[in-house]
DNA sequence: TTGTGTATATTCACTGGTTGGTATACATAT
DNA sequence: ATATGTATACCAACCAGTGAATATACACAA
């Protein structure tokens, strides 16, 4: 049984997917994995070198497509760019009422690996939450804001909230309110703009 | 040696809090606690009936201190407001400089224990950010605010955001873009407050 | 003052189980 | 025959929690 290898992988990263999110990056052992994975803690040693290996390769697997669905929510929002921010919080809030919704992994992650700040975990969580900050930062830009880079930070430091708050809580509404105090904030920017190009 | 009691209690609390801070609850075993704190572990579950209790002990330590320093920074800041508030920011910006900061430890807990949701430690952590968004709802409705929890959890939620936002890419001035969003917001509801109060 | 009982406080030694990681051998495909 | 992939078995360390014994301070009685 030595062919599959890529889709081996793969399935042992989906598996360590599963498992690093529900329970946590410490809470969960490689033999857990493994299993989870339906095969020895041996093959995935094979093609993992440690677990702090497998911990990042998870958080890269989900790089991808948390930003993809992020531009998805965004686009996909009729309006203005409020309205179209103001969706990715509404979004958001709906996946968070599902029962299994954790909280963000690179942030939980990055929570519970605090005591090692080299981490290659850590390391991708913080590309990934700078990667949407970029977009949000050129997304802004062009449409003119004058301090794109605050504005991203802005809605950044509110998205983030909304995870913290509501995973402690346990309470998605906050998310609808993060979203209005996103779309106040963008107005406000936006205001700014009318006036300037009106001079 | 069977005198001092409370004080032994204290002082097992006092080094759970440095490690349970520093590197995480469950990197931390009972053992080391103990030796920490320069006793067995079997005195240490005398005073504590399991680990779990201790993680809870150690953030109820925290309640009251942390909620303190909150309201002192705002007490002792000059000018209106906005300005007590974004004081919060700023002495926040300067305790996250220190190079041991490692973030909220109600935030981190609640993340890493994220997979046990009635965990009591988890409870405390709720119960903290409760008491902070009710001082502040207090504080907002005596100055006139339309929606004093709404603004309330806009301030919770830019607070939150930045310790996660901080901790992940160890840089504090996101702490300061927090404060300005939150003084953005306050003017905003300030100007609500004059202009109805003006008809 | 001296002896004694008792609740409080603490220690030593231990258990049953888990953990990340590895040495070695074996199977398959080319 | 060689590189790739998988399995069995193992290790030394660690971990939460416990059983049994003991030491101390203090209340009370003689």
């Amino acid at each position: 049984m030595p062919r599959p290898s890529e889709p081996t992988r793969e399935r042992i990263i989906q598996a360590a997917s599963a498992l690093f999110y529900n329970e946590g990056i410490r809470r969960v052992s490689v033999d857990e994995v493994a299993a989870r994975a339906g095969l020895t803690k041996r093959t995935l040693y094979y093609h993992f070198r440690s677990k702090d290996d497998l911990v990042a390769a998870y958080l890269a697997a989900r790089d991808q497509p948390n930003l993809a669905l992020f531009r998805k929510w965004f686009a996909e929002a009729d309006g203005g760019l409020p309205t179209k921010v103001e969706a990715i919080f509404r979004n958001l809030a709906r996946s968070a009422r599902h029962p299994k919704w954790k909280g963000c992994g690179f942030l939980r992650t990055s929570a519970e690996l605090a005591n090692m700040p080299g981490h290659p975990a850590i390391k991708i969580g913080a590309a990934h939450k700078k990667k949407f900050e970029d977009w949000l930062r050129t997304t802004f830009a062009a449409e003119g804001i004058a301090d794109p880079l605050k504005l991203a930070r802005q809605m950044l430091l509110l998205l983030d909230g909304s995870f913290a708050v509501v995973l402690l809580h346990r309470d998605a509404s906050y998310m609808e309110t993060a979203g209005e105090a996103a779309r106040t904030l963008i107005e406000i920017e936006l205001a700014g703009r009318r006036k300037r190009a009106g001079r």
